[in-house]
DNA sequence: TGTACATCAGTGAACGCGCGTTCACTGATGTAC
DNA sequence: TGTACATCAGTGAACGCGCGTTCACTGATGTAC
């Protein structure tokens, strides 16, 4: 009954994250949200040692939803070749930047994932790690004599600056500037 | 003596951007703030409508002197083409925000100034007019065949991008990667 | 089968704190006559 | 020159609120004998 044991903190992580998605995670209250599942604030903390704690485990579990999401985004496109598979990933990416600004910003931006971020428990973004592996991919097919690091840098950036611009209202979504912003990054002409 | 009438109002401004650099815009509260200040609260509101007001207020100066410091940065720098100065610009916001981070990020994510952003008040945001005149000038002198518009949104998406990477620790300021990236995104090749 | 005991999620009240904002009042300064 | 008045930055106390965290206690459940 492991499945059953931990059935509050479950839905205390799982609400977390619905109102983090609906209004962001500076405005969450212990009291508000051990309220609103009929709980009182003491309870929270058999579950967890303070609302850090909360906020890693919560990103950690988002980290994970979101890589798996990409995969399935980039495995439903379809796509023919490692960089077309790049720019679905950038895509996806700008979509979740723009249609979940709140989680994207939690993910990225809020202090206690950051320190996830510089430890040493990288491994719990699979999401750069998969990007990584698309990246070494396209090197060895293009044959590209840029360093993954640098790659994987130009790229990031350039998604995750995209990606506020449209947030912040400054740019919309073009898909074509997307694609030659990549492939121009990269240095192969878009097949 | 109109220098003088507004001398507690702009003391309030100068001590809290200096506040905001050290401990970052959420931690400024109007207590510390005016009692650092040798006043109450209440007198605060002699001069402000409210919080909101101080922080548009700070914003405005913030972005000109951002403005100001940029142009005198690239005038030092005595680019040799207009694609040199752009890099040398870049390299400017990089450092920014590397070495000033809270205030870019109170520049460029607190949402009064975003309110601004989006309003008619666009020449509040003087670097970034900066940063359209010199596009447009590339543009002319490369004969490139992109919009203005599409080549400002790669530039400055990567600019962004990059800055925030090197701010969360995840990346290092590297010249040559941030020569290559504009390079590529604006389509000459850099002489 | 029945009893004593341990476990532990949940309670509810309190602690101590800081926040933005309001408001009747003070007192120095400048103006009008 | 002297007096009455208006202006207005600054005072200080209060309002009403929400926050994260602690802790002695409850009571249901499972375990051991």
């Amino acid at each position: 009954m492991a499945g059953k044991k931990n059935h509050t903190k479950d839905e205390i992580v799982s609400l977390a994250i619905r109102q983090i998605k609906e209004t962001g995670y500076q405005s969450i209250s212990l009291r508000r949200l051990l309220g609103d599942l009929h709980l009182t604030t003491g309870s929270f903390y058999k579950h967890f040692d303070n609302k850090n704690d909360l906020f890693t485990t919560i990103s950690i579990t988002l980290s994970s939803q979101l890589s798996q999401h990409a995969r399935q985004f980039v495995l439903d496109a379809k796509p023919s070749t490692p960089l077309a598979s790049l720019i679905v990933l950038g895509e996806f990416m700008i979509t979740q930047f723009q249609e979940q600004s709140n989680l994207t910003e939690f993910l990225f931006y809020n202090p206690s994932v950051l320190a996830v971020y510089q430890s040493d428990q990288k491994d719990q973004f699979p999401l750069l790690n998969d990007v990584q592996a698309l990246i070494q991919n396209i090197k060895v097919t293009y044959h590209i004599s840029d360093s993954v690091d640098n790659l994987f840098i130009k790229v990031w950036s350039f998604i995750q600056g995209y990606g506020i611009l449209i947030q912040n209202g400054v740019a919309k979504y073009d898909h074509k500037l997307l694609t030659n912003a990549a492939t121009e990054l990269i240095g192969v002409e878009h097949p």
